[in-house]
DNA sequence: TGACATGACTAATATCCTTAGTTAGCCTAA
DNA sequence: TTAGGCTAACTAAGGATATTAGTCATGTCA
C-alpha cells in the first residue's frame, strides 16, 4: 500500500468543517473525518496532530471566515448601523457554521498558541474599530465589547442548546437585546464627547 | 460478591458534582463516578441510566441549588438592586459549580423532560418576578430576561473558557456589562409606568 | 423459612483516540 | 539513471469510555 490518495489539508479541514456544521463539532471525530476521506484515521496523524489539532485548524479556519463575514456586514456602515449588522451577521454564521462556532471554545492563552489567538482576535479587533470610531476611549471601549460578546455569545449558545425554552419571538428578543446593548453603547458615545 | 456497598442515589450525585465541579463536567465519567464511591462502573446502571441518566441528574440538582442561591442573593431586595445581586450571585455560582453550570446546556424541550425543564425554569421565574415587580409587562419582560439570561450566560461562558484573551479588569467588565442590562431594564421600567 | 428485590459483580462489545512500526510511490540530487 | 529520502498511506495494538447481558450474594418480608 503507501499509494497516495493525494489528500491535502485543506481537504481534510473541509471535510472536518462539513461534518461539524452539519451534525455538530462533536460528530468532527477523527474516524468520521477519515470515513469522509476514503483513509483510514490512523492516516490523519499525517495531516494533524490528532484531535486536539485538527480541532485547532478547525478554529483557524472558522476565524478567517467569520473575518470575511464581519468585514462583509460593516461595509461602509458606521457607529450603531454597523453594529446592529455585525451583530445579525454573527446569528446567521452560528446558524451556517455551528461546528466552527463551537471550536473557538475553549479558547488559548496568547503565548500558548500565538497564531490561533490571533487569528480568533481579528474579528473582535474589528468590532472594537468600530467603537473607536464612534469616539469611544480605549478604556471604556474594552468593557462594552466584552458586553457585547457576551450578550451575542450567550444568547446564540442559549438559542443553539435550546436554553431559552419555549422558542416564541426569538428573533424579536435577539433584536431587542442588541438594541440594548448598542444603547449603552452610544450613550458612552455621546458622553465621551 | 453482590455485597450492598449502600450507596444511595444521593451518593452518586454529590460524588458527580463533586468531580464535575473540581475537574469539569467532561471529567465526571461513569468510571470517575463509580472509582470514586468505589464500585465497578456498570454497576452505576443500578441507580442511573447511564451516563446521560447521570448528567440529567446533575442538572435537575444543580438547578435546585440555583434557586436556592438566586433566593439568597434576592432576600427582601428589590429592582435593580435585586438583579445586580441575581448577577453576582450567578457568578459566583458559576465559579464555584462549574460543572453543574454547564450541566445545564443542552436544555430540553418542556415536553420531552417536564421534571428537568421544570426544575431549570424556576431560577428564571424567580428573576422574571423581579421584573414584574418593577413594573414591566410581561410582554416586554421575555426579551429583558433573554438579553440578562444571555449577557450573564455568555459573559461566564467566555471567562471560563479564556475567550475574553488578556483576564485584565474583568471584574469592572463584568459590573459594567450588568450595569449596561439593568439600565435598559429600569428605562422600561419608567416608560411603563 | 423461602422467595424476591436490590445492588453488587464479571464478561463482552462497540467507539474513540493514539502510538509504533511498515511500506509503496514519488522527487531529487549525485 | 538510480539511490536515497520524504510523503502519506497502511496494519497492529493498546487504552479510555459507555453500554448490555447475565450472574450472584445479601437482606427483607410475607
Amino acid at each position: 500500500m503507501g499509494r497516495k490518495a493525494g489528500i491535502t489539508l485543506e481537504d481534510v479541514v473541509e471535510a472536518a468543517a462539513s461534518i461539524a456544521d452539519r451534525d455538530g463539532l462533536e460528530a468532527a471525530t477523527l474516524t468520521a473525518v477519515a470515513g469522509e476521506l476514503g483513509i483510514k484515521t490512523p492516516s490523519l496523524y499525517n495531516h494533524v496532530k490528532g484531535l486536539s489539532g485538527m480541532r485547532r485548524l478547525l478554529a483557524i479556519h472558522g476565524s478567517q471566515l467569520l473575518l470575511k463575514t464581519f468585514e462583509e456586514a460593516v461595509g461602509d456602515l458606521e457607529g450603531a448601523e454597523a453594529l446592529r449588522s455585525i451583530a445579525h451577521a454573527d446569528r446567521q454564521f452560528a446558524r451556517d457554521h455551528r461546528g466552527l462556532y463551537d471550536s473557538f471554545l475553549p479558547a488559548p492563552k496568547p503565548d500558548e498558541d500565538t497564531e490561533l489567538y490571533e487569528a480568533m482576535a481579528e474579528p473582535v479587533l474589528l468590532v472594537a474599530h468600530v467603537l473607536l470610531d464612534m469616539g469611544i476611549p480605549q478604556s471604556e471601549a474594552i468593557h462594552l465589547i466584552r458586553a457585547l460578546r457576551a450578550l451575542l455569545h450567550g444568547f446564540l449558545d442559549l438559542e443553539a442548546k435550546e436554553g431559552f425554552g419555549m422558542p416564541i419571538g426569538i428573533d424579536a428578543s435577539f433584536d431587542a437585546s442588541v438594541e440594548l446593548i448598542i444603547t449603552g453603547i452610544e450613550a458612552a458615545a455621546a458622553t465621551s464627547k
